[in-house]
DNA sequence: TAATGCACTTACTTCAAAGTAAGGGGTGAT
DNA sequence: ATCACCCCTTACTTTGAAGTAAGTGCATTA
């Protein structure tokens, strides 16, 4: 979900926070820090006042794109299969 | 890990508890369920005793294949990498 | 007669992941 | 002087997923 949003661009902690308002401030910290130390985003501190932290995709992270991709794809088809479903 | 193994071929409940040893029968059988009600699953049951029950990809579980193709590719490079990471 | 195999289900317990709420440090705006 | 903004962290609570252990039903085998 996170690097999903990644993928399009560089975020700020406070842009995914209003991105994915249904995780926590606490998860999202928390899943940033994890992501980081694995090395799939990379994280930008500017020291000024009020802080501003920016986080993007490494070179690492961006082969995750196509995994990412072809399993939205499979979630759409899924949904709609879903859908389709609930409507007959 | 449990459509993985039908990737390969069709397999009975017993087969599927050998083969993936880490869990339990209450989770086998669970997730058996959710997929066969997804329809990911095909469930074959033989009246006979002792009973044999197989379990197979649908022609939409296929649809995963590739899915799980790429998410395993991807993770073996993780590894690896990780691998690396501890060896230097 | 008792034990075994197969394919589960059920009841109870445990544990880690996530939710909630509050704080903190520093500055700029009201 | 106080409030708000930004980026978190910490402490406490809750929830739901998974573990464990036992039981079921029928027939073959020892």
């Amino acid at each position: 979900m996170i690097l999903w949003h990644l993928i399009e661009s560089t975020k700020r902690f406070n842009d995914l926070e209003k991105l994915i308002p249904e995780v926590s401030q606490k998860m999202l910290a928390q899943h940033l820090r994890d992501l980081e130390r694995e090395g799939i985003v990379d994280r930008t501190v500017y020291p000024i006042i009020p802080p501003k932290v920016e986080y993007s995709l490494s070179e690492y992270g961006r082969t995750l794109i196509p995994v990412a991709e072809v399993m939205c794809a499979w979630g759409e088809v899924h949904n709609k299969r879903k859908y389709e479903e609930s409507v007959s």
